[in-house]
DNA sequence: CCAATTATTGGACTTTGTCTAATGATTTCA
DNA sequence: TGAAATCATTAGACAAAGTCCAATAATTGG
């Protein structure tokens, strides 16, 4: 939520952080995600990154998520089935889907009180824990 | 968990209980997702539905489901960003995913104990809530 | 500065799913 | 019953998201 102002020369540092080679696409990439602090698509991150002229391929583009996503700099958010959004925001936190408009919204993990847990297969580990609670404006039908 | 056994005749009647007008393939798909109690995807239907002889077209699958799920017949389960299972179960449940071998199984929901559910942003009103519990293979490398 | 590695690229390709226009099946009710 | 209206199915064209590939470009380390 707040609106912290992000240089491409964080974005770097943060790269480095993550051991990402900063090169300039995944400079770009980074920045469009983290100074917008919202869930973006891979085409929108796409359009975002060409506005002025085109300077990052789709390939690139997907490379680059996919990379961020490995080595934990972002989240993916699967709750449309028609496209992955990414999540610059990894503190534990879980969404807010409108199923009417499509937009997410962040609920801080804190704010579920989650008491008791179910029991674990035998022989696997968690990776995480997604709680999507989907909303519709009120009126809009289904 | 049960295995209870499903004839055709309860398809229809099941189909009927929803509205739904119980044609030879929307029987047969019911028939499919219900027998099996599992998570299908879309395209593993079209196959178990068209085993014996091409019975059912593409189309119609994909019509059918989308009904099954508007009727509230079935629940579409989002977890993997390239296609949607679906679930015939529709009990209040929620999921552990395997991101190894993509399988799916069902936790009750009644193994969570949710004590306290984030503040609904104005004006809106809740649809569901989906649990996705990640788990992975012990030893089995990210 | 050269060689080796690493990154980017366009475009072909794959997969999931939708759309369309035509056909086929059912229902209605005069 | 039988003609019209409605409803369901179909093949195949299409769309969109994402992957793959082989070639090129950039970067890095010695």
């Amino acid at each position: 939520m707040n609106a912290k102002m992000y240089t491409r020369d964080d974005m770097i540092e943060l790269l480095r952080k993550h051991g990402i080679n900063p090169t300039h696409q995944r400079i770009e990439i980074a920045y469009a995600l983290f100074s917008k602090q919202e869930h973006l698509s891979a085409d929108q991150i796409l359009a975002i990154v060409n506005t002025k002229h085109s300077e990052t391929s789709k390939a690139t583009v997907y490379n680059t998520l996919n990379l961020f996503v490995e080595k934990k700099l972002i989240r993916e958010v699967i709750v449309d089935p028609s496209k992955v959004f990414y999540d610059p925001n990894t503190y534990e936190h879980h969404h807010f889907y409108d199923v009417v408009s499509g937009h997410l919204t962040d609920i801080d993990a804190a704010d579920f009180k989650i008491s008791g847990l179910p029991q674990l297969p035998a022989g696997v580990i968690t990776e995480g824990i997604d709680i999507i609670v989907r909303i519709r404006p009120q009126g809009v039908a289904a």
